[in-house]
DNA sequence: TCCACTAGGTTTCCAAATGAAACCATGTTA
DNA sequence: TAACATGGTTTCATTTGGAAACCTAGTGGA
C-alpha cells in the first residue's frame, strides 16, 4: 500500500488535516510534557472553547495519539495523556510551535514590507 | 519581548494558525523541492480549489515564507518559490507530512479499536 | 431548604470560513 | 469563430467555529 498526502482521497490527507490544526498542536505539546485534566488544558490553552477542545480531544483519542481515563470521583475526574504513538510526533509538533515563537520578529518584518507594497 | 503560543493574543498564535493548515503544509513541502507555477501547484495538490490556493499563497507570501514572481508573458506566468525564512521550516513541515504517511497503519488500527468500543 | 459551585461535557445559535462552480481578461491555436 | 490556456476573483450553498447556555451529579455554605 502506498500512501501519499498529495492524493485527494488518501487516508493520510485526513490525518494531516487533523494534525495540521492549531488546537491539536497545542494539546499535543502540553500532553507531551505531562498528563492533564480537561479543565487544566482549557485554562492553559487560552481562547479554546469547551466544544472545540472536546472535539479535538475525541479525534486525537480516536487516532490513538492520546488516551483518556475517567475516574468515578465527585465531580468526575478525566485525565488525558499522550500515547507511545503520540510521543513519536511530539518533537515535530513541538518544533512547529517553537518555530513560530523564534521567528516572530522576522515574520512581522515581512508582513510590514508586504503591506507597505500594497 | 516574550512570545508564547499558549497566550490568546500573542502574535505567534496567528502564525501557528497559518502553518498548522493542511494546504500550507502541502504548498511548503512542494515549494521546498522546487519553484512552481500556480496551476502546477493546483494540479499536484489534489483537491485544492483555486480560491483557497490563492488565499494560502497570499498569506504565506505576506509572512515571508514564499516569494511570488510574475512574468508578462501570454498567458501570464507566475512563479512561486520558497524563501530563506521558509526554508528554515521545511524540515519540520516535511516531517509532519511524512509522519502521516509512515504511521497510517497504526492510526487506522487505533481508529478501528476506538470505533469498536463505541 | 435553597442557592451556588465544581468537573466535564453537549446543545444551540449565529458568524465566519470552505469548496464547487462560474466568471473574467488576455491572447493563441484549430 | 469557437475553444483553450494562465492566474485569478466572485457567487452561493454548505461546513465549521466560537460564545453562551444548559446538563448531570454531588458538595458546601447561608
Amino acid at each position: 500500500m502506498e500512501y501519499n498526502v498529495f492524493a485527494e482521497n488518501c487516508p493520510t490527507r485526513l490525518v494531516l488535516d487533523r494534525l495540521a490544526d492549531k488546537w491539536a498542536v497545542l494539546v499535543l505539546t502540553l500532553l507531551s510534557q505531562e498528563t492533564k485534566r480537561f479543565n487544566q488544558l482549557r485554562r492553559e490553552i487560552e481562547g479554546v472553547s469547551q466544544k472545540v477542545l472536546s472535539q479535538v480531544l475525541k479525534k486525537l483519542e480516536r487516532d490513538g495519539l492520546i488516551a483518556r481515563r475517567a475516574f468515578a470521583t465527585v465531580p468526575v475526574t478525566v485525565e488525558y495523556s499522550i500515547t507511545d504513538l503520540g510521543r513519536t510526533l511530539t518533537s515535530t509538533i513541538g518544533a512547529l510551535a517553537r518555530w513560530a515563537e523564534d521567528n516572530m520578529p522576522e515574520i512581522m518584518a515581512a508582513q510590514m514590507r508586504y503591506d507597505a507594497t500594497a
